[in-house]
DNA sequence: CCAAAAGTGTTGACTGTACACCCATGT
DNA sequence: ACATGGGTGTACAGTCAACACTTTTGG
């Protein structure tokens, strides 16, 4: 390894981050996308991403894109994986530190004066071709989602600060795909103490009124495999 | 997103590639240091690794780099994690993008004309202090295989190609650093329907031989959690 | 015949899954 | 009063964990 001077005497490759921001909207899950405004691919759907500046780190360049096109921040956010085929990007060797974020649909502000490129929610189940390989970051995206939803308590980035464990249940079916039985769904979550009740019940439904609950910890915490 | 000439007209961190060998040898879980020949921390134990070169994928670094440092190929290796911490190298901004790779004992050769930086192998209990944040991704690599070695068949890259089911649940314990039921290990692997026994006996132990099995897929699997 | 590792089943505890009805509210 | 989602328990099946003795070989 050498010593100085790293970026002229060695080759370098680019290193953009592009990030899958997952959310939920009429009960189906829902990627953002945006329309490219350069080539390669311009006009084609792609994952919001970008170049890493001077001074940051992946992370930060996420979380950059995030407010940027999705007025978001203190979500959560972790890094998938880094994708760096040769022929991926056709300008070059140009390696994508992949993020995903989990984000509730009300703090999505799609059309803030930021947010180039025309950013939009495209229904998972009906994602169009995007541009690069995208399109594997998304399915590799998704399938992390999938899993991790089961063992860690990320479901609190998909929802409001309160809600009904009905509303917390419709959360891990629209990501998993699949039904879930209610009763089951309630005993198993109740016993893993992550959630606890609030005094506050709903309002508003014509129906009766749902306890509302609250995540004890708004942070990344692994537990045991429970669905 | 720019269009051309990405290499000169946008700001490119320096990419390396950092692998954590693992090995099995004297009932213990090994990994593979060497001591750096250069600046920054010159003389200090790291994992080994390397710039990426141009026309290289991260995975082709870390292919030459574990051909080099332990003249071992066809082997499972693994991305871990991309580790950009801004002041993780003193040089500068250098991402690395870190690999780990399980290896059987004896397809390791240290002493190949082409391992500079004199590898070795430490156990995982006892390492030292690792030069830059090279601690973080060892014990990043280390839960990743712990994990992993419980739902895909990844221990087939610490066996040789026909082992015992002693063998194979001596490598379970070591690598989980757990001593695991014999009866209920047997059962629960055979069920999983991973190997076949062979028509070979163990011999040269004075003591009753085993049956040999072979793994059916030397390549990744992945199924459900088993232990 | 002795030492050493190979091989083999059963039981009880726990966990996961299937399943149907009454309740509280708004209209 | 009715429509809507909220809320609750039990029984069966499958999986996990604990546990000890006999077998086969080499020396």
């Amino acid at each position: 390894m050498p010593e100085k001077n790293i970026q002229k005497e060695y080759f370098n490759p680019g290193v953009t981050v592009d990030i899958a921001i997952f959310t939920i909207e009429d009960g189906a899950l829902k990627m953002l996308v945006v329309n490219r405004a350069h080539e390669p691919f311009k006009g084609a759907p792609a994952l919001p991403g970008g170049f890493i500046h001077e001074g940051e780190t992946s992370r930060d360049t996420a979380l950059r894109v995030l407010a940027d096109k999705a007025g978001v921040s203190g979500v959560y956010v972790e890094q998938l994986f880094t994708f760096d085929a040769l022929d991926r990007d056709p300008r070059g060797q140009i390696m994508s530190v992949a993020y995903f974020a989990l984000v509730p649909r009300d703090q999505i502000h799609i059309h803030t004066e930021a947010a180039t490129e025309n950013p939009s929610l495209i229904t998972i189940s009906a994602l169009p071709k995007l541009a690069f390989d995208h399109q594997s970051i998304a399915s590799y995206a998704l399938k992390r989602v999938q899993d991790k939803i089961q063992y860690t308590n990320i479901a609190y980035s998909l929802l409001p600060k309160s809600f009904s464990l009905s509303q917390l249940q419709s959360v891990y079916e629209t990501v998993l795909g699949k039904k879930l039985d209610k009763r089951n769904f309630r005993k198993k979550f109740l016993q893993l103490d992550l959630i606890r009740a609030t005094k506050k019940k709903s309002s508003g439904g014509r129906q009766r009124p749902a306890l509302l609950y609250k995540f004890m910890k708004t942070m990344p915490s692994e537990l045991r495999r429970f669905f």
